[in-house]
DNA sequence: CTGAAAGCGCTTACAG
DNA sequence: CTGAAAGCGCTTACAG
């Protein structure tokens, strides 16, 4: 048996096929009697509307393209769903890809969405994106694209407002009485060099040693902390407060610094950004900058879809202000001298 | 400035469309030196692929849907990660949604899908999932289907072994010396029911107590686990041990024990299922049944193309192994008498 | 090896 | 209010 298509309906139904297409769409041309006549038909029949076809017809899929590194993170899979959330309510549905942080995957994703007529992009681009790449491969489609989390040159961004969090953290880490903050994990991207800003900043102004080699900086697993944090310890000397990248950073800090003896909270101050689930659950609790990731994921859809409406308007660069919340992993922290 | 289609490059080109089209999917029938030429002109034209116009041509369309509860949970977010592995190999892209563990959305989500026209379904069905609607549903759009994680009558399944799991579980409780076990959280699905199972049994044959009462079921969040073991505590009799639904789960449980004054892992043994990254990185690290979530995704995705590939086959019930891994929550534990 | 033609399942002016 | 026709951008036999 073939697949039953608008021509059966209306056959069916005794009607053509612009009625039965207007049917569909509840147009209020068409008599209460002969759209209830041919709903009806349609049940009877099994149709099933083919959008794929209407999308051909009116060159637009009511498809949205998400790219992000992984959802393993949940401060990504909660962005990724309020993302959705917004999509949903407007009839869209999401297509979602994931880079891995690796910019070949990524242009690889965006190229095979394209080709699939994604009507915009949400983008969480990886950390070695080349800008002008992303750039000319969606304006050959004329594809709207707003990025998240991490900036690029040129396009509509919606972030958390990282330089504050930085800022926040670093007011409290010297009022605590903390004297030198070491920055650990993270990778070449906007979010790790805003974050380091606002740290460096707020530490200056107060007096306060800033430690932040290169050698600090590591991929955004609880790994890449164990190898940040062994890097700065093996240097001999031990600072007052870390601060990790992110929560998943600091799952890694916490094992290496009880691998060598030292109690997290009590012998080193230690903190984080995005305050995922993982914050408040770990043993000390961590105090965390909260970044929000929903109200980014729901502002970024809102504007995709604003952008799909209105057409274009100036490059966005929307930030959500962050909180810190915090807890016995720097609260409970006393400076050696009075401990 | 309108889009390039085909007709415009095969026109530039000097061929015909067919030509065109040949050279787009590297047929050997095109001499080379033309193949060069027409791929030149759309590069220097701009050319994108429409992919959606072949796929309505071909009556398929390279796209599957997935279908999970939520992915804040690491156990969820894997298996989506790794069903889009499998499926970006094969050129497959992904739509994904959330059901939020409502069969209403979730009936809403695949119908949209199927009016996508995805070519097949991975679904982690809501607890509420009415069976015969399912059915009927992808029966209508002869869209294969294979449930994961939790088993819908008459569709293949892939999922992990929970009954073996809850055994490895109430053999290890028994050997550590456990008389009482109450089993908390988790909804009415395949998975607890199966998981409840395997943990009752091998208990009853060790003449262990099992605690298994309706008000110890509850919602798979942190929140679930505090409700959860604030009804069984307030019964007023503890039992030596108790075992979670899964790691969230039992994130509630050690913040309502907390709350009680009860050490987790000490005054009661824990245990729980799914072994995500929640377990290893608890004070006191949780003893958790590993349930391989991206083994299950790739084996869903993997037979889901092979159903594509091949055409049905008879039903499937595969089911992963798990591994129980010890940990402090349940090792550490001695019984009352002995501490 | 290449070209003309039909068709995938819709929508959308345009007549009547 | 309803119907016939063209078209969205491809692919696929079928001739030549």
């Amino acid at each position: 048996m073939a697949r039953i298509t608008l021509d059966d309906v209306s056959r069916a139904a005794g009607v053509s096929r612009s009625t039965a297409s207007l049917v569909l769409r509840g147009s209020p041309k068409i008599p209460a009697a002969t759209a209830e006549r041919v709903r009806k038909v349609m049940a009877d029949l099994g149709y099933v509307y083919n959008r794929s076809a209407a999308n051909l017809r009116q060159s637009r899929s009511m498809t949205l393209g998400l790219i992000v590194t992984e959802i393993i993170n949940p401060y990504f899979a909660e962005l990724a769903m309020a993302a959705d959330e917004v999509a949903h309510e407007a009839a869209y549905t999401i297509f979602i890809g994931y880079s891995h942080d690796e910019a070949d995957r990524q242009h690889e994703l965006m190229t095979s969405m394209i080709e699939r007529q994604v009507d915009g992009f949400i983008l969480l681009p990886a950390p070695d994106s080349d800008p002008e790449k992303i750039a000319s491969l969606v304006a050959a489609a004329k594809t709207p694209t707003v990025t998240v989390a991490r900036r690029i040159e040129g396009l509509d961004y919606v972030g958390s407002d990282n330089v504050a969090g930085g800022e926040l953290l670093g007011r409290h880490l010297a009022a605590i009485g903390c004297r030198t903050v070491a920055f650990l994990g993270g990778l070449q991207a906007s979010s790790t060099t805003e974050r380091s800003e606002g740290l460096a900043r707020s530490l200056a102004a107060r007096g306060l040693e800033f430690w932040n080699d290169a050698e600090q900086r590591a991929h955004i697993t609880p790994a890449g902390g164990v190898q940040a944090t062994a890097a700065l310890l093996d240097r001999g000397r031990l600072p007052d407060a870390v601060v990790a990248y992110n929560d998943i950073v600091a799952l890694g800090i916490y094992e290496e610094l009880r691998r060598r003896e030292l109690r997290p909270g009590e012998d080193m101050a230690v903190a984080s950004f995005d305050d995922t689930r993982f914050a408040a659950t770990q043993a000390p609790p961590l105090t965390s900058v909260a970044g929000f990731p929903d109200e980014i994921g729901r502002r970024a859809a809102g504007r995709l879809l604003q952008l799909l409406d209105d057409g274009e308007d100036g490059p966005l660069n929307d930030l959500v202000p962050p909180k810190l919340r915090l807890r016995s992993s720097t609260v409970a922290w006393r400076p050696r001298g009075s401990r």
